[in-house]
DNA sequence: CGATTTTTTGAATCATATCAACGTACGTGG
DNA sequence: CCACGTACGTTGATATGATTCAAAAAATCG
């Protein structure tokens, strides 16, 4: 497995910096070893919608993009001071054949992927924007250590007031059942 | 190719049977040769919320449960009469090993299967339901060709009535467009 | 044909979006 | 270290648009 990291390039961004843009071909993905991730689209109207998050340890990029060389949709932009361990297409394809581990590590986390996002869009479909919020602070805890609370709201589909309202009304029904024990 | 077929059951499931329920291991998968499928879930109300649907040519099944024996969050029922052939994990490994056609038709198909994901959770995200819903027509003509109206509602994350009343703004829309022209 | 499913319509209600303003925290450069 | 600018979060008032409930009309199935 050592020998991956001859094919591997680690990238730094900076908080805010771009790892792919709408328009760009994907050439090479990343696996983030440090630092958060934000996948986006700008919608008709120009508003930013978050279609998903990256912690360390998940790949980031376009797969469709990267495997048929086409023009990506979607943004994909650091959130904190990260590094990635960047990989070409060329260099992918070679892994995977001389390193059957790498194949193996590689198409498990696609996979991992796949079921993520079906989840990622039952969150998204299911139920009130608080049971989203409550949903999600079940399912990631760790996201809001790190991430923007406008950035989670954009990524539930809601605007930042209405997520400060949810807060709010929250932590008083907190307070109102901790009074009446 | 054809040696497939020795590894592929046919099945029959009549309008509104289930492929796969929730709380089931997904067994096997299947392709559908001809029908429809539709795959949801309750939420907390009891409420059906569709996440997508599959005509001919796509996979049906829930692949997390498929791959590591765990029982489904998902519904797979049919909304037409609808002829699948399916494949039980032990024979789909075998079929992998066996026939590397199948093994790339397959892995193909599943890649499809992930964009289309992602692409999904873009429709559920962004635009008024307006938007999403002329979106969904441009994207997926066919679909309404084949499924109720209030099947589109829910995989749009609307009403019923809701959507009857889009429909009806837009068909104004078109009359007074042509009026002035 | 009768029964069920699907779609439409209306009226009232409710939740979120919107707009505007303010408070706060953060970090960078002077 | 302070000051300033930027990013982030909160709050209030209002408007907008979808939901809800009830009912009827239309289409489809057996």
């Amino acid at each position: 497995m050592e020998q991956c990291f001859h094919f591997l390039e680690k990238k730094i961004l900076r908080r805010k910096e771009h790892f792919l843009m709408e328009g760009e071909v994907c050439h090479t993905k990343g696996i983030v070893n440090k630092g958060c991730f934000r996948r986006y689209v700008i919608d008709g109207h120009g508003k930013e919608v978050i279609l998903n998050f990256a912690l360390e340890d998940w790949w980031i990029g376009d797969l469709d993009s990267f495997n048929n060389s086409k023009p990506t949709e979607y943004n994909v932009q650091a959130l904190e001071d990260s590094e990635v361990l960047c990989i070409s297409r060329m260099n992918h394809l070679r892994l995977c054949e001389l390193i059957p581990k790498y194949k193996v590590f590689h198409e498990d986390k696609t996979r991992r992927s796949h079921y993520a996002s079906l989840k990622r869009l039952t969150l998204a479909q299911s139920g009130s924007p608080e049971e989203k919020y409550l949903l999600l602070l079940k399912q990631q805890p760790q996201l809001f250590q790190r991430v923007p609370l406008h950035y989670i709201a954009s990524y539930l589909g809601i605007e930042p007031e209405s997520l400060s309202r949810i807060r709010k009304r929250l932590t008083l029904k907190d307070k109102n059942l901790n009074q009446s024990q």
